[in-house]
DNA sequence: ATCGTATATCGCAAATATACGATAAAGGCC
DNA sequence: GGCCTTTATCGTATATTTGCGATATACGAT
């Protein structure tokens, strides 16, 4: 990648495409649902839930936390992740209007 | 990444991922929008919808093609691309379902 | 103060992704 | 046949992602 080109795209592609980064890796994803599982912001629960090491899992939520679909407050040793309620509803709009504009029909 | 550990997450984690990966590019989104947009298989007015160089367009093609999102058939010198129609409805009930799936309440 | 636990960050290695020019392949046209 | 147009692929350069061990940081407990 020589430039950064992301501008030359529609706003609301960049953010699609922002939202779909997050959720390309599986360990992401997973870690969202167990978010969403165990409601009380779990911290390194999440880490017994993946198969990954514990700096792996603690970069893949900083990509979450980057990306707004997660909030973390550091709280000493136990850091409170909690997912952000109002980034996911928006995400979710963003998807399913993107899915809902295609005109999926006369496709070959 | 030393090993592809994607076999130690879910099934439904991993296609989620996989799709995700598909659209986690402002160029590969457009590029479904254009296809949905003309109807008519449209080749390299791709190239011309978009900022990016004929290669370029092509290996992202490509990707949506790995993907299942986009099939294409070659017919010698103007290849027809078209939007995977079945793959995309998958594609958009699988997000569906996973944000649907994450329980928004009680987030911190 | 020291220890232990829980997280974040650093540093590194390997793998992928992104981009593009150059080139090849595959038809249509004269 | 030779030429043009269109697209895929190759080769290459650079950037980003992924993963982990080691280390730093921060707090509670003793």
């Amino acid at each position: 990648m020589t430039v950064s080109r992301t501008q030359q795209f529609t706003e609301a592609d960049a953010a699609l495409a922002a939202w779909a980064k997050a959720l390309a890796h599986p360990a992401r994803v997973a870690i969202l649902r167990v978010l969403a599982a165990r409601k009380t912001c779990i911290c390194g629960e999440i880490v017994d839930a993946l198969p990954l090491a514990q700096a792996t899992v603690s970069q893949h939520l900083k990509a979450l936390k980057a990306a707004g679909l997660v909030q973390g407050t550091i709280d000493g040793p136990r850091s409170c992740y909690c997912l952000d309620a109002a980034a996911l509803r928006r995400a979710r709009a963003a998807f399913g209007a993107f899915f809902d504009g295609l005109d999926l029909d006369g496709c070959c």
